[in-house]
DNA sequence: ATTTTTACCGACCAAGTGGTCGGTTACATT
DNA sequence: AATGTAACCGACCACTTGGTCGGTAAAAAT
């Protein structure tokens, strides 16, 4: 028991560290030398709880990534208020984080997905259910947001729901470049706007 | 002159290859004997015609590749007509290339930038720029179309540039997995209705 | 006290990597 | 016919890559 967790608190260590790294520098662009430089541990700790470099990244993405993406951009959606509302909020708190240049993972995963796009089956499988469980909730919502009388019912949940990762992905690309305040401000009224346009009216 | 010719020729060559590969494998993952075994050409006739794996990618972007977004995304969009209809058919033309799994340089640049960001600065810059390039004639558009009665005073053409661009890169980033008819779909539906509140309405 | 197991070390390996350099060939110039 | 040179060849280099493996210290199980 005791044993377990310290094999758990070191392969923590180690999949922390090599988000940071495979993040910053990107995973091909990464050797496993280079995190075991930057934790000061040898090739045989990180061969003896990893199978291969890409066993390692998918234990990332299982016990990070997935996580965090829960936590800022599934949870915040759950409830029963107003989802036009609720969505908006999500969107601005995830780009909040992403100007204080910390990581929004919502990003991060486009990003990996990038890379990995035709590259790595494997791995990008992996990548897009994460979006998928966004889009799915986020599907859910708007359509409990037209029984419940928020959304308009001419609304095609599904294209709304992936034309708003869509743009959120896109705007996080251009936001690396270095101005992303007036960035995010201008993403926010455009977004704001399209849900906007979404709201179900009063009957009069 | 011949000799011109043919110098010409050979480099084209390799950029034309070198381009396939590298958006097919990523840069990092892309060796420049990869490029070489497929051309049937040796170490010799690279680094005679290119200083570095770097010098050769960037003669790509300023050879190739800008050249192609102009031709997609850049002219289509000059004249007199409505901006709204413009934009819409050329994202629609630029999304019916991606669909049949043509290169549309809109995205390839999108991917490029996804993996130098952060990595690589110059290729960067050089990769933003052509985004810069696209974002201020879409700005021009916009603008032109106030003055000419197409589109509402109201509307904030910087934000509504960056938000057509960030919804097209993200919306590109999802048709890789396969699905992408019915994305594409979906997402001009959205981008109709997004546009279409934009338009100047008939002052009564 | 002895054995077994966990967690880690680090030298080593084959297969690449970007890049160099002394050649060679084919053709244009004289 | 002789010379110059642009275009290309491919062996070679130092270095890095992901991954292996025989060892070992410490702790847990017996």
């Amino acid at each position: 028991m005791d044993k377990n967790l310290k094999r758990m608190a070191t392969m923590h260590r180690m999949q922390v560290t090599g988000l940071e790294l495979f993040y910053e520098q990107g995973y091909y662009n990464t050797s496993v030398d280079d995190i075991l430089k930057s934790l000061e541990l040898s090739k045989g700790a990180f061969y003896y709880h990893f199978q291969s470099k890409e066993d390692f990244f998918i234990s990332i993405i299982q016990n990070l990534i997935v996580q965090k993406v829960y936590g800022t951009l599934i949870e915040p959606i759950e409830g029963n208020e107003n989802p036009l509302t609720v969505i908006e909020n999500c969107l601005d708190n995830a780009l909040q984080t992403a100007e204080n240049n910390e990581l929004d993972f919502g990003f991060v995963v486009h990003n990996f997905l990038c890379e990995f796009n035709g590259r790595n089956e494997t791995i990008s499988r992996y990548l897009r259910d994460i979006l998928k469980i966004w889009e799915v909730n986020l599907i859910t919502l708007l359509q409990k947001g037209k029984t419940d009388g928020f959304v308009s019912r001419h609304v095609n949940s599904e294209a709304v729901a992936s034309f708003i990762i869509s743009s959120y992905m896109g705007i996080r690309t251009l936001m690396v470049e270095g101005n992303s305040r007036i960035l995010r401000y201008n993403f926010m009224s455009q977004i704001k706007s399209y849900l906007n346009s979404m709201v179900q009216r009063e009957l009069a």
